[in-house]
DNA sequence: TCTGGGGTCCTAGGACCC
DNA sequence: TCTGGGGTCCTAGGACCC
């Protein structure tokens, strides 16, 4: 009998770390990643690369990631590039290059699963893996029965750096929840094992919103209920969390705490929608700006359009986003009654939607979503001819 | 000079059906 | 004058994640 060992794999400052590949002069000095493209370095006569700062910077950009050294200055992800300015005026500013992203974050993948092929993808750097089934996970190594499991998590550190000269951090035990948790442990360059004997020294001090899955909301409500560590969380009545978090987030609180976590590592995900969206570089006016904004939302349904055609959907409910100046977000889908993968199909009902909202502030974002996709020619069994959907039901509910 | 872009999942109410 | 218990689909908003 096998137990399962579970591991989540997180790459180390990944977008800052590529861009340290590409710019090794900038090693150890603070540098920010995110905003447009204007922060390009430039080739100077000698032949040197001249890099922006952040100190001149103006516009609406986050931070997408910063390096450990600028963390130093108090930098961290999401926070707005104004904001990351005035504390390191001095930090580079690069900006980010998605495709140069991706194609590492396909290297490293590919790297680790020729080692551990059951691996879940969450996003361009991180992933989570099954180890249960992979040789020598289960195997006790000179009379330490974590051994095995130990060594097989530096061959997956050592294949990600062989692949990419990359570093990352890994988390293994029994499930995700855990090991997602362990794998921030020790950043950066970390390996951290835990068995669930491990989780009251290891788990319980840690801050409740270190649980992936309690946010800034949930957290301020668990603080405010004199709730601060996962040691707290764990000793907390279920039925109290019930009462003031509702049945299935209170369960699930209670159970995450204790360390409790039976979720697969899922290999694949049909995708169920697929948006565009953009903030302006200055808030625009729904009828002072009518031209602009049309042009705008006219080609985010174009580029939706060509994210379906390219990945091979077709959607059947169109959606629009707005965020008005003072950030509130309103939207509105419409279900059509049939798949669609074209533009002109698209801005339309997406125009309708447009016409059913608010339009009398000053708006700072608008985005186009399609929802409901399908593979197109894949009929859904009700639409078929009757007897064939019978066929297909055995038998359907009789009334 | 606050606060990007792309997703998933959950809740809750109403329409509609049997 | 009013009476039920499902089920599904649709829509809007919100929390959360990378």
């Amino acid at each position: 009998m096998s137990r399962r060992w579970i591991a989540h794999l997180d790459m180390d400052a990944f977008y800052a770390s590529v861009e340290l590949l590409r710019y090794p002069q900038l090693t150890g000095q603070p540098v920010v990643i995110g905003g447009g493209r204007r922060h390009q370095p430039e080739p100077q006569p000698d032949g040197s690369l001249s890099f922006s700062t952040l100190r001149h910077y103006a516009g609406r950009g986050v931070v997408t990631t910063a390096t450990y050294a600028a963390r130093a200055f108090g930098v961290h992800s999401a926070m707005g590039l104004m904001k990351a300015a005035a504390l390191a005026p001095d930090a580079v500013l690069l900006p980010t290059d998605f495709d140069e992203y991706r194609r590492y974050s396909r290297l490293f993948k590919a790297a680790v699963v020729e080692i551990a092929p059951v691996m879940e993808d969450r996003g361009i750097d991180e992933i989570y893996l099954d180890l249960t089934e992979v040789p020598g996970a289960q195997d006790a190594v000179d009379g330490d029965p974590l051994g095995g499991i130990r060594a097989l998590g530096q061959r997956l550190k050592d294949a990600v750096h062989h692949a990419t000269g990359l570093s990352c951090s890994v988390g293994i035990t029994p499930n995700k929840l855990l090991s997602k948790l362990c794998s921030d442990l020790d950043k950066p360059d970390g390996l951290t094992l835990l068995e669930l004997s491990g989780i009251p020294e290891r788990i319980w001090p840690l801050p409740a919103k270190r649980i992936n899955g309690i946010g800034p909301k949930a957290s301020a409500r668990l603080e405010a209920l004199g709730v601060h560590t996962i040691g707290e969380l764990a000793a907390a009545e279920p039925e109290w969390l019930v009462q003031h978090f509702g049945a299935n987030y209170g369960l699930w609180l209670h159970e995450a705490a204790h360390g409790r976590d039976d979720r697969p590592v899922v290999t694949y995900r049909e995708p169920k929608s697929l948006s565009r969206e953009t903030t302006f570089e200055r808030d625009l006016h729904p009828r002072q700006d009518r031209d602009a904004l049309g042009a705008i939302f006219t080609r985010l349904c174009e580029q939706v359009a060509s994210d379906l055609e390219r990945k091979g959907f077709e959607g059947r409910s169109i959606g629009v986003k707005l965020r008005y100046d003072d950030f509130k977000i309103v939207t509105r889908v419409v279900t059509l009654p049939a798949h669609t993968q074209d533009a002109a199909t698209i801005r339309q009902w997406a125009g309708r939607c447009l016409k059913t909202v608010p339009l009398d502030q000053r708006l700072r974002l608008i985005g186009v979503k399609v929802e409901g996709l399908r593979r197109p020619g894949s009929e859904p069994v009700a639409a078929q001819e009757p007897a064939a959907a019978w066929r297909l039901g055995e038998s359907l509910p009789l009334f």
